[in-house]
DNA sequence: ATAATTTGCTAACGAACGTTAGTATGCTTA
DNA sequence: TAAGCATACTAACGTTCGTTAGCAAATTAT
């Protein structure tokens, strides 16, 4: 009966990579660590992955699609750029807070993907962060943020966002929601009154 | 003549490692990989370094040196708690962006330090912690600044100009002092109007 | 019942790793 | 001029790396 519950063994292996790949990094995690974890032979991993690469090539699209889908529903008919902004972060910090340890890989060892992965990859962060700049642009042309360096200020609000995977802890009092509007709010109106 | 022209092959050493760990991870940079830099062989390095871990060390308690010794000066005479958030950020962001392969490997890899050093790392990391803590704190007693969760706000605020490393170019438009008065201009008082 | 798939093993490959030993050369200092 | 230090070499060490080949058992699908 059990649904849902029977994960097939490469899944185990990945979700076990992202574990390691987060705690020691991608090149310090061998094989053999991740076999061990797994309880099986290194070899035995072969069986299931074509590659060391491949696994952290999962990862990080993986994550790169979830934070795409989760922007459906930003760019909604709604006009006000912090509104937009608002669900924007929100939207991005429930991903990260979701997938603390696949956000860190995703975030941290995303260079060493070789090409065309690498390639890909940045064009898709490019992307991504194009469509900060954007929100940015529209709140500073309607009025409703101050003149600012648009590129500066979406690598810094992105900084806070991204930054959210070293410290939430699933367990704790705020929810992902909560951490979204917390962050959305220091970042739209800042820490003085 | 030539006066600190001269830099000894120590120094070079630590240099020229400084941007690999930072472009390649310090774990996927191997010593013959710094040595070929250097344009001698591998075993050469260590008629210099003990190992590969303290030219690691050098960097990051260098680094940490840095830091403290920047926040002289901060927590002068004055009473307004945003005039020393302010100070504070600019001083922390003029040191990131004087030292931006330094401050990479600072704040990427210093997990790979063993102990005892890791231990001291991170009690450093959580005493400097501490004093951006204690001036929200005072910011938010004073009345100068919303009622918010230190600690958090704390964490969005450092991984703001943290992630300065990452982008600042030293040969681009802004000085250091200008990236720190705009960043500290962010988090004080938003992107909002 | 049989075929196919999943899962795992042992053994081993060649390459790369950090590091040490021992030696040699040239520069700097006493 | 001698001593000492800085610098670099060749050769090699034992270890670990990612990965492949070939085989075997168990499970699943036809």
């Amino acid at each position: 009966m059990e649904i849902l519950v029977k994960k097939n063994r490469k899944q185990q292996i990945e979700e076990k990579a992202t574990t390691l790949f987060r705690e020691r990094g991608y090149a310090a995690t061998s094989m053999r660590d991740l076999a061990q974890v797994l309880g099986i032979e290194a070899a035995s991993l072969y069986s299931h992955i074509k590659s060391k690469e491949e696994i952290l090539q999962k990862i990080c699209f993986r994550m790169a699609d979830e934070f795409f889908e989760a922007w459906k529903g930003v760019e909604s008919e709604q006009n006000s750029a912090a509104a937009k902004m608002n669900k924007a972060a929100i939207a991005h910090v429930k991903v990260i807070t979701r997938n603390t340890d696949a956000s860190a890989v995703f975030f941290n060892e995303w260079r060493h993907l070789s090409e065309p992965y690498l390639g890909d990859f940045l064009a898709m962060r490019d992307d991504y962060e194009g469509r900060f700049i954007q929100i940015i642009k529209d709140g500073i042309a309607s009025g409703e943020f101050e003149v600012v360096d648009e590129k500066f200020t979406m690598l810094t609000i992105l900084s806070s966002l991204n930054w959210t995977h070293n410290w939430y802890k699933p367990e704790g009092s705020l929810t992902p929601e909560e951490v979204g509007v917390k962050l959305s709010n220091l970042v739209l109106n800042g820490l003085k009154k």
